[in-house]
DNA sequence: TGTAATTTTTAGGTTTGTCTAAAAATATTT
DNA sequence: AAATATTTTTAGACAAACCTAAAAATTACA
């Protein structure tokens, strides 16, 4: 069982190594913890002893598959939190990180399990983050339909299932072709409408149209 | 701001002193914990510090008005967060202790007055120990109508509010009298109907019967 | 009331996670 | 390639929260 601190570390070092996958040097960790890097060689060397990381003096650090894993469970929580703290409580997207910045380190795999079945199994999280699934695997990026989208979520258009010029104009017409961006701006439960935002435009669309679009999450 | 450690001493001395009023000495507290006495003296001296507690050596330590209040907000978020587990992730009742222990200690008014909102403002836990208020007020022991109870909830029967004979017959009959233990084990969200134990026996009951019972919790 | 038993505190030490200052390794520049 | 600059690690210290062992205060009781 890892402590606070140290699940922190991990969570950092998983989105730092996004960014640098050759590996993650201390000061960059400690630059992301916002401590000194005496304290992140520290805490690295400590990390190495359990396992979840390589660490090569003066060379940096990649996660071990058991890291990633703790990691991206932490991620999950986090991500599943934020929507909870969203949807059912009602906060803005924007004021939910710090909450679930503590949620996050809630230890109890039942709770998170039966949480994600409360939330309807949400794949994104309020600012459009994939959420992964148990196992710590990020959703592949696969083509969907715009109607299977949430609210927020992002995607480039890459194809349609009806392909009728009829559509294909009515598409034209909203600037939408293969490789646009969509974002989901307002999902209606009702209807399933939606208000999406295609290059700083905002279009209202219908279930119908929403159910003839192939996108795929970004 | 406490640390974690600082709030569970906090919250165990707060149960403590419903014992013993007095004064709790730092062996109880140590036992409480599941500690060393050496260990609790050392928090204990701490907290003093911190204002919480006034602390006399070798007499024991009493909970200032500051202490008392953090102390029951502790115990606050800890029940409306079983309140939650139960009532919308379905955990059983006796499951939800050691999440709630976790939970109790995540900082956020904003958060816990949300969720506040979200439960419908319960006065009761799962086990049925009340909810302080925001402010840390335990509800004085109050009548209430039967209807107006949760289910787990338990009280005495303090009095009827409809009086007719026909009433009184039927409550006779099944053994409910003024001092009588009620445990409302279901209660129906569609017709408010309820399952109510009587001295070791169940008795469904309509609305109509539950408006009439004034009950004081216990 | 004085001695024994118990409770409580003090003294000194450990671990976790942090820090500063100095040393060592690596990278850059001329 | 040598000198300089930068990055990274090591060494030693500190606070929090705990421990053990010993000392001090209180309580029990003969």
């Amino acid at each position: 069982m890892l402590t606070l601190a140290e699940e922190n570390y991990l969570k950092n070092i998983f989105h730092l190594q996004q960014k640098s996958p050759e590996g993650v040097s201390t000061n960059a960790i400690a630059e992301k913890l916002e401590t000194k890097p005496s304290s992140a060689t520290d805490m690295v060397q400590k990390l190495a002893e359990k396992n979840v990381l390589t660490y090569i003096k003066y060379k940096g650090v990649t996660l071990t598959e058991e890291g990633r894993k703790t990691a991206a469970n932490i991620i999950r929580k986090h991500r599943l939190w934020e929507v909870f703290l969203v949807e059912k409580l009602h906060f803005k997207w924007d004021e939910v990180h710090e909450i679930a910045e503590q949620l996050e380190h809630i230890h109890s795999e039942a709770l998170i399990a039966r949480l994600d079945q409360f939330l309807a199994f949400p794949t994104v999280d309020p600012h459009g983050d994939p959420i992964p699934d148990s196992q710590g695997n990020f959703k592949k990026t696969e083509k969907k339909l715009l109607s299977n989208l949430r609210k927020l979520q992002k995607g480039i258009c890459v194809g349609v299932k009806e392909s009728g010029s009829d559509f294909l104009q009515y598409l034209g017409k909203r600037n939408i072709a293969i490789g646009t961006e969509i974002t989901i701006l307002e999902k209606d439960d009702f209807d399933e409408s939606m208000t999406i935002e295609v290059s700083h435009k905002s279009h209202f669309i219908t279930k119908k149209i929403a159910e003839n679009l192939y996108i795929q999450i970004i």
